[in-house]
DNA sequence: TTGCTCCTCACGTCACGTGAGGTGGC
DNA sequence: TTGCTCCTCACGTCACGTGAGGTGGC
């Protein structure tokens, strides 16, 4: 027979865990004194304690481990619960695994140049979208090329939707290829329609891609630089783009694009 | 301006977190109606939205995301922070794949025999420790020839410690080396002395060690099979043993064995 | 008498999820 | 009028840690 105090050292655990193991019914004390209140354990009940510890470290909780160690699961059902705890497991690695890689870019920023780096870039799931969209070529990738075929892209589609009677569910997305001719520019917008039409426009399903995306402010002629930044931002943190940005027009009522909100989203998968 | 709504979409966060954020002061809207209560935010809030949830997917807490935004901290206290959380980072992840490690033991023991195995082998840093005791030597490995060792060293040690005036401390733990003239067997039982005095028994620091715990129920000379099912738990879960056992007497009182409570710990490292 | 161990409440944790109950504009 | 979105409380979560306040045997 043990104390509370001498049974907890055994087992390498607390006191207060003990009595809680008590209260919720995982682990009951041999004896309990009723004078007294006192626990009393017996020496073969640490197997049961390595049990409940065994099953917990696993990242069961304490109901599970409860059913489990009550022999109230089938072994298909234990089956069942080891499979989801393997994948839960596996996603929890995966997703600590990215953000120590995340950690140590950060942390090489600062001892090489003695500051931290932006961080208002992240990694999303981007849905995927229908869009209606007109599209050009332009000579390059620059923002001088790109802007004088892009705005008159949007005028024409704005103005071929108001015809239609489509009204746009959402920001205008603007996308890019290379073609043989040039840099393919896609000028698009959210619609809610069936395709098939035939109409100015064509509607296109732009498909769901992990993005990292940044938030450009200003001009769009500006907009190498938050570029670039995303562009370091994947190398150092272990991921490499798998095709052009998008470009998400978040805000776009200043007449002089300076007060432009436009979010950039580079697709990307891990390296 | 985006509706909270609206701005939740766009930052793939739910309003929940939003109005939590706003409670907690991590960031507040452009914007609160007066008469409503509406909250309204910028475009470029997200930029501030993305930090926030960048810094939170590195692990941490809200509380030390507001100090890193409101750039309360030094460099050399976000550097300092940065170092704590890669620490935390890589023991969570050791944690975790240990844990799938023996999820996928367990699983494939399901998926081979139909049943699962027991689980009360537990993994235990075992602390250092004090000890005296008396060596001999047995003629093999096996519970034939060690007992008849080790219990009349034990009734020598209690013996020798009673006349020296010294207490045990705790549970008598018998440990085994290989020695060219066979197994030898060390009786010991912890003290609280200083050591070099020279008596009849050695006094001895047990090193500290990671081992994987099972209990044996019953006498002795069943051992074998807790030692197999140890072994087999070890190896299944990428561990290796470093030595050879210790067996730790924590219920002793019965007369023939039958009832006795013995602790084997197995000494291992990550294979 | 002083420590030590034991006891029973009961609050706090952390970042929200989830109703409950109600309002305002299409 | 019916949905939809917005609002403010306020409880629940999970496995204990941490006092507070008190008791019993050496």
């Amino acid at each position: 027979m043990f104390t509370i105090g001498a049974f907890a050292r055994l087992g390498l655990v607390s006191v207060r865990m003990l009595r809680h193991y008590d209260a919720v019914g995982l682990l009951q004390p041999a004896r309990v004194d009723a004078a007294t209140g006192y626990r009393f354990y017996e020496a073969d009940q640490l197997a049961t304690l390595n049990r409940v510890i065994a099953l917990k470290d696993l990242g069961f909780t304490l109901e599970q481990v409860g059913t489990i160690l009550d022999e109230k699961v089938s072994v298909e059902e234990l089956h069942g619960m080891l499979r989801l705890r393997r994948t839960e497991l596996a996603a929890r690695i995966a997703a600590d695994s990215a953000a120590l890689t995340q950690v140590e870019a950060r942390l090489r920023t600062i001892e090489r140049e003695g500051r931290m780096h932006p961080d208002e870039i992240v990694t999303k799931q981007v849905a995927a979208v229908r869009v209606a969209e007109l599209t050009g070529v332009a000579q390059s990738y620059g923002p001088q090329h790109i802007g004088p075929v892009v705005q008159p892209l949007y005028q024409q589609l704005m103005c071929a939707l108001a015809e239609a009677g489509v009204t746009p569910v959402g920001h205008a997305i603007a996308y890019y290829e290379d073609t043989p001719d040039g840099i393919g520019v896609h000028a698009a917008v959210p619609v809610d329609v069936e395709p098939g039409g035939d109409g100015p426009f064509a509607i296109v399903d732009l498909p769901a891609i992990e993005a990292a995306t940044a938030i450009h402010r200003g001009p769009m002629d500006d907009v190498l630089g938050t570029l670039d930044a995303t562009a370091r931002w994947i190398e150092e943190n272990g991921y490499r783009t798998t095709g052009l940005h998008r470009e998400v027009y978040l805000d776009t009522t200043g007449a002089d694009q300076s007060d432009w909100v436009t979010e950039i989203q580079e697709p990307i998968v891990r390296a």
